[in-house]
DNA sequence: CTAATGACAAACT
DNA sequence: CAGTTTGCCATTA
């Protein structure tokens, strides 16, 4: 992997795997609310970026952080496409069209209720 | 050092 | 209200 995890990037990276384990099956959480737990809420993007190389860890659900929307952006980053959608389903969660239905619902807000 | 890219998000039209 | 554009921040070329 081409991804040079320096020393202080490890810590923001760490922090995003930490947080992403900590969901609770069958919720999910978005990118922002990770981000601004991490107290870098403008960085939504570096964690998606965070995920790219969680991705190479089973043991962090990726599948469970999506975008504000809902929407499973990141699917394609899997293994196969669809396994994110699978794993999701596998939760009790229900997706469609690539989408978290009541994602309202079902979300996860660390800074509120990892508190 | 500048330019381009991206698993996002908020603002604007 | 929906689609489009800009902004942010970090990484890569």
């Amino acid at each position: 992997m081409v991804v040079s995890l320096n020393d202080k990037n490890k810590d923001f990276f760490q922090m995003v795997f930490e947080v992403a384990k900590l969901i609770p099956k069958g919720r999910a959480t978005s990118y922002g609310a990770i981000a601004t737990y991490l107290g870098a809420k403008r960085s939504s993007r570096m964690v998606g970026w965070a995920m790219n190389s969680a991705h190479l860890d089973k043991n962090i659900p990726a599948h469970r952080v999506v975008n504000r929307n809902g929407m499973l952006t990141g699917k394609m980053h899997f293994a196969t496409p669809s396994e994110m959608q699978e794993l999701l389903e596998k939760e009790g969660l229900i997706v469609e069209n690539d989408t978290i239905q009541n994602f309202k619902t079902i979300f996860w807000n660390p800074s509120e209720e990892l508190l």
